[in-house]
DNA sequence: CTGGTGACCATTA
DNA sequence: TTAATGGCCACCA
């Protein structure tokens, strides 16, 4: 039997690669898209990380709230209560906010990234 | 094929 | 500090 038989390729590709280096953020710290980009082995390509969070199927392993812009704040729209989800989920795992928004410096990952 | 869109980013003013 | 701009590329109509 085929291992993949009806999925699409590239597709799949990039978002495997995507969700591989999402599961790598460790619980208590945030990382952002361009980052993760990076480490997905594909620079610049920061809107194809927002792109395969967005279709992350329900119920993936996957630390999706960890992830945040290169200005610490959320990237989801403030309605449908995704936004109020990722920011209770984050709280929850020690990550403080400060007038609305994350301090990268000392929550972002990997470190070597958001030292000054 | 073309054009528009998006959970973005760095630069510039 | 905020706002605008160009670049990036998978996906869709």
């Amino acid at each position: 039997m085929p291992a993949r038989p009806d999925i699409s390729p590239r597709r799949t590709d990039v978002h495997l690669r995507v969700w591989q280096a999402v599961r790598k953020i460790p619980r208590g710290r945030v990382s952002t898209y361009g980052a993760i980009a990076r480490l997905a082995g594909m620079p610049g390509q920061a809107r194809l990380v927002g792109y395969a969070l967005h279709h992350l199927p329900d119920g993936a392993e996957v630390p999706w709230h960890r992830v945040v812009n290169a200005q610490g704040n959320i990237s989801l729209p403030a309605a449908g209560g995704r936004a109020a989800r990722q920011r209770r989920l984050l709280e929850a795992e020690g990550v403080r906010f400060a007038a609305g928004k994350i301090r990268l410096a000392a929550h972002g990952w990997p470190r070597s990234a958001f030292r000054s």
